[in-house]
DNA sequence: ATTGTGTTTGCATTCTTGCGCAATCATGCT
DNA sequence: AGCATGATTGCGCAAGAATGCAAACACAAT
């Protein structure tokens, strides 16, 4: 059976750094803004959607960009944040796709 | 201009208790080993898969279980848990196809 | 060079979280 | 009833994380 490549698959797509960098409100309010805006913005627009001070919004910048979940690139005295979709989304989808074959494969043999 | 439905439509995946429930290793080892299972499993033998004490484990599954990523049923004196896949598999892709909306758009304004 | 603006970082504080231990609850067995 | 077993919960502790403040850093403008 494949029990085994599904854990091996399922494992690969639990990143534990992504989940915790998604596991804050803050941050979670952070990269909707970014993801809306669709262009990248600086940290000091990024502030006024969440009400905390500017410093740690700097630092949870630095962590969804450690997870691989926005890009940095300094122009000027700013630094802009876009969205780093790409990686993020193959994820979600890995993720989904292998939680998926497990629960058919439940399914099927419980039937 | 649709940033404002974007908006609605990424927040509305972006939910904390599942991103939280996610973002501990021993949950995510846990979570994997009940995955593979395809059957539901007592809390004892899940507690196998982790070197903590049944205690942490029990707390473990309550929050898998309150951000709606396992289901539990009582059985005699034991408790069998069981992957709740629909609704996880249902917000992982739908934050993809957010994001991958936000992207495009992106992209295309960029152009 | 000095000044000003945007960003990051060191530090201290507070809040949260994961953990083990022991007690308790719930159920089955004799 | 009494006992045994599986699971949950109260408690205290230790480690981690989020925050504000102030200092430091990076770059632009004068």
């Amino acid at each position: 059976m494949n029990g085994i490549l599904q854990a091996q698959a399922i494992q690969s797509w639990l990143r534990p750094e992504v989940f915790k960098a998604l596991a804050d409100e803050t941050r979670l309010a952070v990269l909707a803004r970014i993801a809306v805006a669709g262009s990248a913005m600086t940290v000091s627009e990024i502030k006024d959607c969440c009400g905390i001070h500017l410093s740690g919004v700097s630092r949870h910048l630095r962590q969804l960009r450690l997870a691989g979940l926005v890009q940095a690139e300094k122009d000027g005295r700013e630094v802009r944040y876009r969205l780093q979709a790409d990686d993020v989304i193959a994820l979600l989808r890995g993720l989904a796709d292998s939680l998926e074959s497990c629960r058919t494969d439940c399914c099927a043999e419980e039937e």
